[in-house]
DNA sequence: ATGGCACTGAGACAGTGA
C-alpha cells in the first residue's frame, strides 16, 4: 500500500493537480491539507470518477483536511474521527479513518506564526492535545500513520539556511521539542528511515523565487509506528507537481508499506 | 524586511493567513 500526503493550498483551485498526480503517483491513499472550502463544495463527485472515495471535514476560506482512498480498499466506516476528541476547536485540521487495517491520520498542524504569539501559544496546546489523543489512539491500533503538514521542521538538515532560520516559527526549539514528543510516542519518520539526498524538501515560499533557489524546508512529515515503519520499504519527496502551472508550494511525500 | 498566492466581502482592492 502506498500512502501519501498533501497540502494542496485550496482544493478548489488545485483539484486538477490532484486529479493527475493520483494517476502518476499510483498512490492509494491520499491524505490532503488546506482545502480551503466547505464540505458542500468538496468535489467528491469529481474524485470518485478517478477512482478515489474519499473523507474530509472541510469549512470556508481555511484549513480543511481530507483523506481519498483509491476504490476496492476497505475503510471502516464507524472508524472516521473529525478533530481531536475532546479539544474544542473550530478549526478543522484532524480527520482519522481505519483503511485496510491501518489507521491513517490526516493533519494540518498550526502554523503558529512566530513563537511568542497567541498562534504559537495555540499551536503548543493543539500539539499537546494531539499527543494525548495519538497516545490512547495507539493502543487500540498498533498499525498507526500520521500524515500531514507539522510546520514543523525537525533538525537542522530540514532547512535550507538553518543560521538564518534560527529559533524562527517552524524550526523552534519549542516546536522541535514537540515533534521529537510525538516520535517518543513510537513514531518514526519514514523520510529518515532511508537514505535521502541532501537538501530534499516539501514546502518552498512562493515568494523570492524559493523553489528555483531550492530555499525550502521539510515540514511535511509520514509518521509511522513501530509495525508500520518496519514493513515501509520506501519514503519519497516528489517535487515534480510542484512545477507544474499554478503549483501549491507544497510538495507531496509518498511511503510505501510492504 | 522581503513580497507570491488564495481567500473574503464586495463589486475595487485592502486585509488576513501562511
Amino acid at each position: 500500500m502506498k500512502i501519501a500526503t498533501w497540502n494542496v493550498n485550496s482544493l478548489k483551485v488545485r483539484q486538477q493537480h490532484v486529479i493527475d498526480w493520483l494517476e502518476l503517483s499510483h498512490v492509494d491513499v491520499l491524505c490532503l491539507q488546506e482545502l480551503k472550502l466547505p464540505d458542500e463544495k468538496f468535489p467528491r463527485a469529481d474524485l470518485e470518477a478517478a477512482g478515489f472515495r474519499s473523507w474530509f471535514a472541510g469549512q470556508k476560506t481555511y484549513n480543511g483536511v481530507g483523506i481519498l482512498v483509491r476504490e476496492g480498499i476497505a475503510v471502516d466506516e464507524t472508524s472516521i474521527v473529525r478533530n481531536i476528541p475532546g479539544f474544542d476547536d473550530p478549526q478543522q485540521r484532524v480527520i482519522a479513518a481505519t483503511i485496510d487495517g491501518v489507521r491513517i491520520v490526516s493533519a494540518y498542524f498550526p502554523n503558529g506564526q512566530a513563537p511568542g504569539t497567541e498562534k504559537f501559544a495555540y499551536k503548543m496546546r493543539w500539539l499537546d492535545a494531539l499527543r494525548e489523543w495519538l497516545d490512547t489512539e495507539m493502543k487500540t491500533h498498533p498499525r498507526l500513520a500520521l500524515l500531514g503538514d507539522y510546520n514543523i521542521a525537525p533538525e537542522d538538515r530540514d532547512v535550507h539556511d538553518p543560521k538564518a532560520w534560527e529559533g524562527q516559527n517552524l524550526v523552534s526549539p519549542e516546536e522541535r521539542a514537540h515533534f521529537v514528543r510525538l516520535v517518543e510516542l513510537g513514531l518514526t519518520d519514514a523520510f529518515r528511515k532511508f537514505e535521502q539526498p541532501e537538501k530534499l524538501f516539501t514546502w518552498w515560499d512562493y515568494r523570492m523565487l524559493a523553489f528555483r533557489r531550492n530555499a525550502g524546508l521539510r515540514i511535511d512529515h509520514i509518521l509511522l509506528s513501530a509495525d508500520l515503519a518496519a514493513q515501509c520499504t520506501a519514503c519519497e519527496v516528489d517535487r515534480v507537481p510542484r512545477k507544474w502551472d499554478q503549483p501549491s508550494d507544497h510538495a507531496p511525500v509518498i511511503a510505501t508499506i510492504g
